[in-house]
DNA sequence: CAGGATCCTATCCGATACTG
DNA sequence: CAGTATCGGATAGGATCCTG
């Protein structure tokens, strides 16, 4: 019972009571709307990339927290991670269907915010 | 699905360099995705709420969080404030047209986490 | 190139006390 | 009820060095 919506009990019962702390959700919401988890989501995106590409795309980054995010995503079952063995190794990240399907609402807010903050001048 | 403007750049120069440090959608999108301010949202989706009863809605967050996201969201404009000078006092925030709008992709990420989180529907 | 380990600092955030 | 102010612990996160 308390896998269940959250939200619907909210609608069904009282209006509150509405995000249990247990609520499992929570920890793959948190690790989606992380500081930089967001930003990864939305890069890979459009195409897989490998870490210095993620690196690059994603200004103010640190390779710590790249890699520790990067981490999260993939126990999430979000990203996967492909190494191939070679010299240098190349290890390439990309949206899983469930991390696709994640990344579009992620996208859409950013787009809604971005239209919002720049109407007429783009970046 | 047309990207925002930050991707478009990305799209037709080289492919990363997409998100700026000083992109002014950093900082709302920070504010809409820290750590309360996704369930502040998405609790004013349903209904306008009082002080306490968002503390009560949101569980696991205190007074002072909830003072401070709130403030947050009301200067990004996507919450009102509204005062009643009763005794005592009573303070009501809801969601502005563009926070309803910020709520949608937010609730519908929160949905689909929890519809993945929680395949066998509870009875 | 892709990270792990370490150190250290900024900030987050809860608890408490106080105000109008 | 609806906050504000302050303190202190926990944690996020950057910088640097090191490795396969």
């Amino acid at each position: 019972m308390k896998e269940g919506a959250q939200l619907k009990q909210a609608e069904v019962g009282n209006r509150y009571e509405v995000f249990h702390t247990e609520c499992p959700a929570r920890d793959m919401v948190d690790h989606v709307t992380s500081r930089w988890g967001i930003w990864v989501l939305i890069s890979l995106r459009n195409n897989d990339l490998r870490f210095f590409e993620l690196r690059n795309s994603i200004q103010g980054i640190s390779e710590k927290m790249l890699a520790q995010t990067l981490r999260a995503l993939v126990e999430d079952g979000l990203i996967w991670r492909e190494v191939e063995p070679t010299t240098p190794p190349q290890v390439t990240y990309g949206l899983s269907a469930f991390g696709q399907e994640i990344s579009e609402p992620l996208t859409d807010l950013f787009n809604r915010i971005t239209q919002r903050l720049s109407p007429q001048s783009p970046g």
